[in-house]
DNA sequence: GGAAATAAATGAATATGATTCATTTTATGC
DNA sequence: GCATAAAATGAATCATATTCATTTATTTCC
């Protein structure tokens, strides 16, 4: 027994050479991004950080991802796992699609770095996402949305969530006009009624919820006038 | 008269030290971007590859902004100039929100990489952002929109803008779900009647018509429900 | 009108971070 | 059991943004 097998700090440092037992996995590494995310946010995720609390060297992670991006790519597919499909299943659709969209605009709220990621990624391969797509499906279709205007449809809704998304993570005051306050009156004095008017919950949120019922009351026109083809 | 004054290709390379008349100022570093990325895109846009456009060394630049990320926001106010919205002065709110939602989308779908810095960015201080606020609350303010309600109604049309114009840069086969089809059926033929279905506009674009006259009809509800505060 | 301060350029570091490569060790397939 | 592939280390490498010292010209102030 050596001196160093007496220090519980420092346990061994691996050499060199693939190990007995394999250190990373797509769920290790997933799972170790989320907790750095959370930890130091975005700006700190760093591949050198993601291997310190995976303790292996850096270029270990080129053996699982071909970029950074990759890494990225497996968090927001297992964010997709959060997204509250389940009233599809039995609910009417717009109270479906209601409780779909703010479960989606809560996963990834906090997630804001992703939003432009996967609002240009293909699915395939994306299980999580490709199962989620396919229980709203199953909901609009069943709710005698027409099959071809299903896609549509959900890309309407997901880019106000993803917008939504987004605006989560903008400033308070956001819209504070500053200097040029005298410049423009009309904006301004709206700014400041909005402020007093969303007390209580956060101008986001009620941002949110005007644009959410408004497109499901408007998605509700469409769909009794696709049902009667009459106009 | 040296040889080197004969060379047409290489005029004179600037000395060290101040030059007579300022080389760089807000609008050509601006205009300079816009070709840039024109040529190169977001990937190519580099502080070097502007530098090179400018003539100039890249520690230049850095006399006239703190970071690239200055001269972004620089290029999102000057892009915000291209929204149109001349329809609020004159137009029914609905029809103005229309035409000004479609070019709002227009004037950033070749900026996708933008949206997310415009999606939170505090508009003080940037001009042409505050002035076409000032025109779209002018607009819903003489429609009858309450004051307080008027920012809340902007960033909902305005997040789904942003989703939107992120979405245009998607491939078009976004949704393809490849090897898993058959795990997922009821997607998979939605995304085959969708193709069919669109033939003629992008697919984008028919999502984007969705989802903006279901926003439209949902807010001129909205608005009625409003001014009649009985139920 | 001249000195001091400021502005705006150059060119040479510097810093950060992702990625690559050679090497080592071990597991796995035949 | 051997050949091959997988998975780790550690030491480069590379791309880029940014900083710093220096130079020159303009502007400001007495």
């Amino acid at each position: 027994m050596t001196l160093e097998d007496l220090s519980p700090v420092t346990p061994e440092p691996r050499r060199a050479g693939r190990p007995a037992s394999r250190v990373l996995t797509r769920e290790s590494i997933t799972s170790a991004t989320l907790t750095l995310l959370d930890t130091v946010g975005y700006e700190g995720f760093t591949i050198a950080a993601l291997a310190r609390h995976l303790k292996v060297a850096p270029s270990a992670l080129y053996n699982h991802v071909e970029s950074k991006k990759d890494v990225l790519i497996w968090v927001q597919d297992h964010l997709m796992g959060r997204v509250n499909t389940k009233a599809f299943e039995d609910r009417p659709w717009d109270e479906a699609v209601r409780e779909w969209a703010w479960s989606y605009r809560e996963a990834f709220a906090a997630h804001a770095p992703l939003v432009p990621v996967i609002a240009v990624m293909p699915v395939g391969g994306a299980y999580e996402t490709l199962r989620m797509y396919e229980e709203v499906t199953r909901g609009l279709l069943r709710a005698g949305w027409p099959r071809e205007r299903v896609i549509s449809t959900i890309v309407a809704v997901e880019s106000f969530i993803y917008g939504s998304a987004m605006d989560v993570s903008a400033p308070t005051n956001i819209f504070d006009p500053g200097a040029l306050a005298d410049d423009f009156p009309l904006f301004t004095s709206a700014v400041t009624s909005n402020s007093s008017a969303t007390a209580e919950r956060s101008s986001a949120d009620d941002a949110f919820d005007v644009g959410l019922e408004a497109l499901i009351v408007g998605l509700r026109t469409r769909l009794e006038s696709l049902r009667s083809p009459s106009a």
